[in-house]
DNA sequence: TTTACATGCAGGCAAAAACCTGCATATCAT
DNA sequence: ATGATATGCAGGTTTTTGCCTGCATGTAAA
């Protein structure tokens, strides 16, 4: 898996919120996705190309339609490889942080 | 908080490189930061102002050095109010997925 | 006080990112 | 077949990003 394509993919708003809508309904297809989203649907198309590249969106061909599915493993992967190191010494970081800014008040 | 901020400050894999160093060791200096980045000071100097502006990274100066300590309050955030949605439906999300590959084959 | 060291600040440049317009293709409904 | 709908593809423009060089400032040590 390619880490940084994800970090990079989830690093713009309006893919979030791509994201977003597509947790809330999944399988939505890029006609759906491109309403109230305020950009040209060939701009929309990119995102949800960037997305897909960092595997995060899974695509399937309906007819004329394409569907578009999330796919939670490679977020699961991040948070369990990276986000994860910095919650296990969270209450340690803490710690560090407010010493040195009480040092600061001396 | 500002989420945006946030999300494109982990969007860059220098930026990323130096949360890891400042975690095995929290306190550095710009001067110790830099070493082994391959890249000039002052881009260094930038990625560390990104970081800082997403409350990412918190620095102390002490005479004339400047130590920077993690903060790991935005990252939890993050994940508290953005990432655990996904994970929380991870195992539908990821049954929709599977039915909808699956369908692909017939 | 002079010298060395650690960092700050400003401007410039090239690559990447985000967005657009215009046109082509494929599918569905009439 | 014809028109309407859903999407694909190519290119071009503007903004943002990452990195650099050059110089200024502040602090410590000799």
């Amino acid at each position: 898996m390619d880490d940084d394509k994800v970090f990079k993919a989830l690093g713009d708003p309006t893919r979030r919120k791509l994201l977003d809508r597509l947790c809330e309904e999944n399988g939505q297809t890029l006609g759906q996705l491109c309403l109230n989203l305020d950009m040209a649907r060939q701009s929309a198309t990119q995102h949800l190309g960037i997305l897909e590249a960092a595997n995060l969106v899974s695509t399937v061909k309906r007819g004329r339609e394409k569907r578009h599915f999330i796919n939670p493993v490679p977020l699961h992967d991040i948070y369990e490889r990276w986000v994860r190191k910095f919650e296990t010494h969270r209450l340690t970081l803490l710690h560090d942080l407010k010493n040195e800014l009480e040092g600061e008040r001396k």
